[in-house]
DNA sequence: TACCATAGTGATAATTTTATCCCTGTTGAT
DNA sequence: ATCAACAGGGATAAAATTATCACTATGGTA
């Protein structure tokens, strides 16, 4: 992170929710999270198309933000797990209405999605 | 727009709502539109810190994803009014949804992203 | 007459975010 | 004896996003 040169808005709760989960896969580790997946070698597996450094940063920054929690076992070779805390697990059900609005639009998303793709700037 | 090299990730209905939300202003234009503020102008004062040249960019990608839609009204000086499209009008309760979730959370919010801001790399 | 509002775009710079690569240290499997 | 797996972080490169400035055109206002 380098030292932020433009401030934040944070003026209301949508502001709020947007700073916490503006990340590229921090919704995504949320849900993996909750749906039972803790340590981060399994997280990377679910979202193989990131990389391993940005997961920890990503996660790292939910942790700051206080969404999830993380234990650390003593033990060798190491072993993390990560879990939601209250604050998150009160997430939770918001971001499953985000990913059912998707799903109940899929097809029309990703035709737009993809025709907006292949038209940069004709 | 550049042209994109590194692949979107579309597998899931999150992914496909978490692509089309994507972008720093993007929630809040859905939501003063749904507010009734329906021209360029009126949302460059509602959203004062973004500068005039994004938020056109950001309103033409909802329109290419359909969530909203312009009616440019052939007058001078010019007038263009955008309005949610149907679909733009079912993501508003999900909207809703996240700016509940901030408020209700503000204070844990706010102090947590704050405490963050001036930890960089300590 | 000089200026502002209006909507939009091109070109380019600044900023932020993400990706890539290397390194730590120990255990168990090949 | 070599290597993969594990969690994480530093340094740096690449990519993507956002900001800044200049410009189009016309009519009303000070």
């Amino acid at each position: 992170m380098h030292e932020r040169k433009i401030p934040l808005n944070l003026n209301c709760g949508l502001d709020l929710t947007g700073e916490v989960l503006y990340g590229k896969w921090k919704i995504r580790l949320l849900w993996f999270i909750h749906e039972g997946y803790r340590r981060p070698s399994e997280l990377q597996r679910k979202i193989p198309n990131a990389s391993r450094r940005v997961l920890t940063a990503q996660l790292g920054e939910l942790r700051d933000h206080e969404l999830v929690g993380r234990k650390v076992h003593p033990v060798v070779p190491p072993k993390t797990e990560y879990f939601l805390t209250d604050l998150g697990q009160s997430l939770i059900p918001v971001i499953s209405a985000l990913g059912q609005w998707g799903d109940e639009h899929e097809e029309k998303l990703r035709t737009a999605i993809l025709k907006r793709q292949n038209t940069p700037k004709p």
